[in-house]
DNA sequence: CTAATATATATACATATGTATAATAATGCC
DNA sequence: GGCATTATTATACATATGTATATATATTAG
């Protein structure tokens, strides 16, 4: 697995509607191999331990097929792990959306994150455990995806700072923190039985509010001295 | 790398005071073999992904010999991670204590942090980024270590608290979070360039502050409503 | 049907890995 | 000296990997 793969086709892949082909056509699509990968990679395997050849072979095809979908294993896995962001983030962004009346933002917001982590959509593996190792394309598209859950929550911080009119003292500041919290605390739930998540739902529950009535509370006492 | 390596010896390999030796003496030592795989790791390069031949090149000694201190590379890893957490929590034991009297313990033990960073202490590389994958032994020794950190840190703000009479909500969650969070945000310094890092201290500083300001605000309510 | 073309496979090669087995080398003890 | 003991190496083997090359297969255009 080396670090190449400069341009790839950043489609998002949404099944093709069967083009006129020209030549055979291809048993197998980009989106079988990412599955069969998908399929491979799970609690105790990451992505950046996959092979080409095992990729293959789960796909039910030949190795050498691989190269006609992707350059590179790296290629798959940078494709995979945007997949996984875009997802996970509209997750994110309808248990938002659907608890602004309701409950808490943060409570439901995380609930929403964790319940991904139980129903073991491989998917949050790949943004929890993998943005620390492998190549750097690899590493860049995690950060990416996590600077894209950054500013969404940035804003969304900032609207209800206005809307119940508290202060927020440095929002991107408070979005980053709550971020890399909540992928830390999800990385090690990952490796616990799952009846410790109730517990660290609630730590990070109270870790969240710990930083926003911090930041709170900074806002009125900046405001206060000027 | 499989997950074996049940009973590592846990001595914490202090250069052995020349024992009386039968047989032909060791032209190498486990100290060595840890060396020459540390040197191996970087910034590009994760402890997971070292296999046994490679490391023992590196030593200057045959693949087989390698047996003789080590029963995995994964025996070696696990190792080498405890002796880096030991390391790294004596260095930010100093900074504390030693910051007492002068400028704010958050910013002087955040700065002695990503001091070991810029240092290039590859001990902190295998603590920061090698937790979320590779086997189980081995995110488990990761694990163990951030823990001591969290217990220290704990002791050490709720003797803070006392001293300065500042309230402290849930001692426990409140040092979880900020080693958390230290450890995450300085895997991502890992991957920056060093003009980037003061930023990333005064955004850390930043956040911690929020968390202590949030742990005492609601400290403080707590009190009120009781 | 035939040619062109896109896709998939078969075979093969150089290379890497973990480790088993046997042989060699150095040390202490008698 | 010889002998037991330990450390190290040499050789070898089964297996895995990435990929180059050549071939087979299915599909459409003419």
């Amino acid at each position: 697995m080396t670090s190449t793969s400069k341009d790839a086709p950043q489609t998002m892949a949404t099944t093709e509607p069967a083009r006129p082909h020209v030549g055979r056509r291809a048993v197998i699509s980009r989106e079988d191999l990412m599955a069969a990968a998908l399929q491979l990679v799970g609690p105790h395997r990451s992505i950046s331990t996959l092979s080409l050849r095992e990729i293959a072979r789960a796909a039910g095809i030949a190795p050498n097929s691989f190269y006609r979908h992707f350059r590179d294993v790296d290629e798959l896995a940078v494709t995979l792990i945007n997949q996984a962001g875009e997802a996970l983030r509209q997750i994110i962004g309808e248990a938002r959306t659907r608890a602004v009346a309701e409950r808490s933002v943060v409570q439901s917001s995380i609930e929403a994150f964790m319940e991904q982590l139980r129903a073991d959509q491989k998917y949050l593996h790949l943004l929890l455990r993998e943005g620390t190792v492998g190549s750097d394309a690899f590493k860049g598209a995690v950060e990416r995806q996590l600077c894209f859950f950054e500013e969404e929550l940035c804003t969304d911080l900032q609207r209800l700072a206005v809307q119940r009119d508290t202060g927020i003292y440095q929002p991107e500041v408070v979005s980053r923190a709550i971020t890399r919290l909540v992928f830390a605390m999800g990385a090690k739930a990952m490796d616990q039985p799952e009846e410790a998540h109730p517990d660290i739902i609630e730590q990070l529950v109270t870790m969240v509010r710990m930083i926003i009535i911090g930041t709170q509370t900074m806002a009125a006492k900046s405001a206060r001295d000027h």
